[in-house]
Formats: structure tokens, sequence, C-alpha cells
DNA sequence: CTACATTGCGCAATCG
DNA sequence: TCGATTGCGCAATGTA
């Protein structure tokens, strides 16, 4: 799950032996005829079309479909370059989402320390609010120099509750 | 990306017209032999082995690994469930990512507000204590006693930095 | 070496 | 008509 290291030439295999389904010369290659569904020979209707060109799915698609045609070489060279590209997309999306948790974590992280930060600041300023109540109330007189206001002052740091 | 339902009967088609490679009987389909590169014929050497069972890969791979041979079907068979389930995995890991995603943007959401919150009940909790500073400093007392606590207790005021 | 898991790749069906 | 997606099978490779 992070290696990945392959380079292959297009269209050549380091083994000579391919995954290449090309099998031109398979003629019969449908499991059909293995199931004995034997119907249509290898006749192409060339095309009922204006074009001379080649109009490989005009009607009949479950026939065969001739595999020797220049046409579907051709398809089929271009869809295999549209699904290796979506393919790359979609690992690349994956591993964009997977950072993103990465960096939301992360943010997470700070709000949390931050919202600490805070909490704790707001902490401190109550006791000083609660401290400075107790003072006035216990005695009408402040600490004129009996060393009191300092008191008030002590923040943080222990802070303790 | 959210429309997912397919239902197929693993090893059966719905066309029948299958993409399975099958071609038990396409006696020539490797490449090689298309290429040129004719070296060994279809000879299995039964495998030089103890258990008469049958062993795939013994040594020489590059060549045709029968495919008429019920343990080739086998394990092909076997391979495929697995990617089947290899595949599967990934997908659903994939999705729980993307859904961690959204959980953490939540969260960060209700981080922020918090923080808001907090910063705005410590900031009027500040302007309390300065508006009692200058209280007791517009005030009358100004001596021993008075002066400086309220300033002094300010500390960091935004205490940001 | 065997069994399962991953991965790159090509095919065909389907979608947009 | 054509690229983009998707399910599927094959084979090479990785891992236990």
């Amino acid at each position: 799950m992070s290696k990945q290291l392959q380079q292959k030439i297009p269209n050549t295999d380091p083994n000579g032996v391919s995954v290449i389904q090309n099998h031109p010369h398979c003629s019969s290659l449908n499991p059909a005829v293995a199931a004995g569904l034997q119907q249509i020979p290898q006749l192409v209707p060339v095309s009922p079309r204006s074009g001379g060109k080649a109009t490989p799915p005009s009607k009949m698609k479950k026939t065969m479909m001739d595999k020797d045609s220049d046409e579907y070489r051709q398809r089929r060279e271009r869809n295999n370059l549209a699904v290796k590209k979506s393919r790359m997309r979609s690992k690349q999306k994956a591993q964009d989402t997977q950072q993103r948790v990465n960096e939301l974590k992360e943010e997470n992280e700070r709000l949390e320390a931050k919202i600490k930060l805070l909490s704790k600041e707001l902490s401190v300023l109550k006791d000083l609010f609660l401290e400075h109540a107790h003072n006035l109330a216990d005695n009408v007189q402040p600490p004129a120099s009996g060393g009191g206001p300092g008191d008030i002052c002590n923040n943080g740091a222990n802070g303790s509750h």
C-alpha cells in the first residue's frame, strides 16, 4: 500500500507472453460456441451505411464485431487509453482524499489546543472575579497596605481551580 | 459515484457473450507465436514432482499453462474471487475515507464555533476588568492602596501573539 | 513451494 | 459518435 513502481512500454510485454487478448486468428472464441449455441459464422454485412468507412455496431452487435477490423482495433486502443486515464484520476482522487483527512486531523488538533488555552484563560479570569468579590464582601476595607492587591493578580500559573 | 446496482450471477453473463477468455480450443493464443517466437509446442511435462497432483508453475512458465487443465481453471476461479474481494474492500475503504473527511469537517466547524464563543466570553470579561480598573482610578482612592492593582492585572490583554 | 492478496492491464457494456 | 466509468477476468507480483 504505497509501493508503486512499474514501467512498461505500452503494447509491449516484458515476457512476450502478454495478456493481449488479441487472438485475431482464434475464430471461435465465444463461449456460446462452447456451449453449443452456434448461430452465425463470421459473415460481416460490410455495413449498410453511406460512407464506406466502417460501422461497428449498427444493428447486430451480439454476433462478432470482427476483431480483424482496423476500426475495432482503433476503438479498443482509444478505450484502453481512456480507461487508463480514468483510473489514474480515480487513484489520484483517493490519494487526495486521504491527504485531506490528514490535514483536517491536524487542524482539528490545533483547534482543540486553542480551545484548551482559551478555556484556561477564561477560568483564570473568572477565578479572579470570584476572589475579588470575596474580598469586597469580607471586609469593606481592602488591603490598604496589607499586601492584599498582590494576591489578586495571581493569575494563571498554578491556575488550579 | 453513487450509483451502484448491478447484480450478476457469478460465472454467468447477461449477454451470453461474455468476456470470458476461455478459448479452451484456441490452440494458438500466444502472441509470441504470432511474433514468430515459437519455441515449445504444447507439451506438458506432466510435472517432475512427487505428488502426481499438478504443478502449474514449476519451471517453464512462459510456455502455455494448458488452459484445459482443471488445475488452471480452479486457480483462476479462486483468483477471480480474491480479486473481487480485494476490490470490494478497496472501494469500501475509499468510501470510508471520504466519510471521514465529512466527519472531520463537521467537527472542525463545531470547534471553530466554540472558539468563537470562548473568545467572545473572554473579551467580555476583560472589558469588565478594564471598566472596573477605570472606576477605581477615576474614583477617589488613588493612594497607597489604589493606584495600580487594576492595571497590573491587565496581563497580556489580547494575550494573543 | 502453496494459498491468498494486490496491482496493472485489456475487454465490453453502459453512461453522458 | 465518442470519451468516461465500471464490472470483470487474466497474469505478474507481493506476502504470509
